[in-house]
DNA sequence: TTTTGTGAACTAGTTCACAGCT
DNA sequence: AGCTGTGAACTAGTTCACAAAA
């Protein structure tokens, strides 16, 4: 039986995995490409095929969310790019901040992929004076941490970046909750507390390449995604 | 009934997911932490305390491993560091060269936490003429991609890292396949193809904050790890 | 016909709860 | 007593398979 959702109605919270939300940025950064070489529709087998992915598990993830295709002939590309972006919320600029101002920092901060996503570095953040004052190669400021939550105020800062060494971490990730940012990309090695209304994600690059070293020494056979 | 195998003896490879050598890695840096502040013994509970994890879960990733734990007392920390790092093939130096040396690229090859968890990077490869030749700020020279293989097949490199825009790392991974490296580290957008026995380990910075997006969005709650 | 949307079946991963060892 | 190791139970995530729609 038809769900009686209209597209683009929000669905539970607690519903939707992070899996899928993941895979969804997939489906629209395909669905660009798609779009890009004038293809009008895609079935979810042909989404499937370029992903590598199973075809009920796109479109499972998709129903979530409503009923965006057409039965017999698939998806419009252009109306399901639209949906997700809108889905995702990057229908709209996201401004972001840097705390870390060392190499990692500074070479996020000039990450072209950010702006083309829609993505804008506002402002890398550091507690030592002789980078305080400067810029990045691109022009991103750096400011006194201190400042930090004044900014926050002020520019209305959706995303934190930490990249910190790990013994600083989980301070820096205090003042970000406390200038009440509420999305924080963690770089540095160990998982940051941050309180519930927070989003934490861990990108840890030690345990990735553990992860990696494990699978040369056990000689085990797999692929990410 | 108590396992008959032996601490440290290998396991069918399948039995084994990626969550739990991800684990590993994290229970690693904890077990060294505590071994610093000269902590002789800990239980499953205590460590999983620590992480925010629950202490069945971290029997249970051990126990695919050996017995380490002696009953009524826990782990001696020592011990099953050695163990761990051992079971991650983190006994060893690995040899590590990054495909792309832009901002990204040199940032990593400078990144301090490979050294510390004894991941060498060897070289910076790139197609640019006026960056081969030069280094990295700590030294790390950039070479040819033309010699990626010569340079593999030499120093016997463990892990690729792959850190090219996204219209190049295909052909990138294509390079780092032909010169039968089996363990790539890919931060371009994208998933890259390998054949088997090549593991590939995505760290999406564009579906990562797409996911956080996600979260801003609709409001959802939750924490990662 | 093709292809969606989705209940049902299946597979993977986590947590419980307890026997058994120290 | 305390704590591990592990079957059993549970929860989450994926894939199958098919009715319904175009």
């Amino acid at each position: 039986m038809p769900v009686k959702r209209r597209p683009g109605t929000r669905v539970e919270p607690e519903s939707v995995s992070e899996l899928t939300t993941e895979r969804l940025s997939v489906y629209l950064r395909c669905l660009e490409g798609l779009d890009r070489a004038r293809i009008k529709t895609v079935s979810s087998r042909t989404l499937a095929e370029h992903l590598h992915l199973n075809p009920a598990q796109i479109r499972k993830d998709l129903a979530y969310f409503g009923e965006f295709g057409v039965r017999g002939v698939g998806y419009y590309v252009t109306e399901l790019s639209r949906h997700l972006r809108q889905i995702l919320g990057l229908d709209r600029r996201l401004s972001v901040v840097i705390v870390g101002a060392g190499n990692l920092g500074m070479a996020l901060a000039d990450y072209p992929g950010f702006r083309r996503e829609g993505f804008e570095v506002i402002a890398l953040f550091d507690t030592a004076p002789h980078k305080i004052g400067g810029t990045s190669r691109s022009g991103v400021p750096v400011l006194d941490i201190a400042e930090l939550k004044e900014v926050a105020a002020r520019e209305h800062v959706d995303i934190a970046v930490i990249a910190v060494p790990a013994d600083a971490s989980q301070s820096v990730a205090e003042s970000i909750v406390a200038a009440e940012i509420r999305a924080i990309l963690n770089f540095s090695p160990g998982a940051v507390r941050a309180p519930d209304g927070v989003k934490v994600k861990n990108m840890d690059l030690t345990v990735s390449l553990a992860s990696l070293s494990f699978y040369l020494a056990q000689g085990t056979n797999g692929q990410t995604r």
